[in-house]
DNA sequence: CCCTAATTTGAGTGATAACTCTAATTTATA
DNA sequence: TATAAATTAGAGTTATCACTCAAATTAGGG
């Protein structure tokens, strides 16, 4: 893959892997399916993948990179910005965020591996919840900031997920109820 | 299926489906897999169930059904009890949680009929919630109370969601959190 | 206990899954 | 432009998928 030819064709199959996980799941996720739609055949596919396993763990990478923009920030994110960033990447990056919920609930099952990276990331984001939590109010504990960020980050993710199963559903309308919500609660 | 012997049968399927499904996905829920795991052999499953479709229905339909005890109840809960009833309903019967949301996310995308009834189910959960709120706070709008019924149903179902990834989460103590919340929100 | 129908057996079908391999082609560079 | 390596083509392999079927067994009403 040092040719310009390799790089592109890296990208279609990546991308075909994305928008089927996306759209078909999983188990509509095979080799000819992906091939299909990225114009390629088998052969190309396996001399730039060693797997269709690597392929949807590229994707999923991608995905999980693509929830927290900017994960190893200068700490100055408040509340709103971590919410309506959640918010923006489920409105602009439907396909990722659906690959991320479909992966969460199918590809951890039987990848300890993948399931073990997931929780890190979640707690991750629980934590950067928190501290945007206790920077904006510091007479908060810490314990008690977390409980709020943890409880936060799971309703945006009952949004992501409901977002999967309703196309429709308005999500930038329900992540600010959450805020105001949250405001409320204090 | 009119003789003892296939109506046990039966059910060694649908529950060898059910812990499948809950176990591995949709992708490990074989014919084979069912199969060995209700020691069975193909010609009985199929004896039985027309497909491995409808014998997933079957499992999916009960998933839905346990969501909601009592469903065309009185109309006499409170909020507490519902989403304490959902609570228990993630302790007691996990394998049929996990079959709730892993076909939400899954088996949806390629079954429209089976995405319309758990939009419907979400609906009607939806309007539980709402109706419970306006009868513990009758002055708050109907408008308002659905929004706060529909934001705290998903919060829920973020937490039955992280359940699937993670076996340990303390359930009890996120829905209790919730409750709380919504009690200080008013 | 007999007879019919329900059930179980288990080998077998065609389709399709992931993946391989060799030959042909294209690419970048010396 | 010659060459070595990267890329692509596409048929082929092996395994497993959902599903079928005819024969053997078992269950239960009369």
């Amino acid at each position: 893959m040092r040719y310009k030819a390799g790089l592109e064709t890296k990208d279609r199959i990546l991308g075909a892997t994305r928008s089927l996980i996306a759209g078909k799941g999983l188990e509509g996720t095979t080799i000819k399916a992906i091939c299909d739609e990225a114009g390629v055949l088998p052969g190309s596919f396996y001399n730039l993948f060693p797997s269709k396993e690597q392929a949807i763990l590229t994707v999923v990478r991608e995905a999980i990179d693509a929830v927290d923009p900017d994960p190893g920030g200068k700490g100055t994110d408040t509340l709103d910005d971590l919410v309506l960033a959640y918010e923006r990447f489920l409105e602009e990056q439907p396909a990722l965020a659906r690959v991320y919920i479909r992966i969460a609930v199918s590809g951890a099952a039987t990848n300890p591996e993948l399931s073990g990276r997931l929780l890190r990331h979640h707690e991750g984001r629980v934590r950067r919840f928190a501290a945007a939590i206790q920077r904006q109010a510091p007479e908060i504990a810490e314990e008690h900031a977390t409980r709020r960020a943890e409880t936060l980050v799971l309703a945006l993710n009952g949004i992501a997920l409901h977002r999967v199963l309703d196309p429709h559903f308005d999500v930038a309308a329900h992540a600010r109820a959450l805020l105001e919500d949250a405001a409320a609660v204090g």
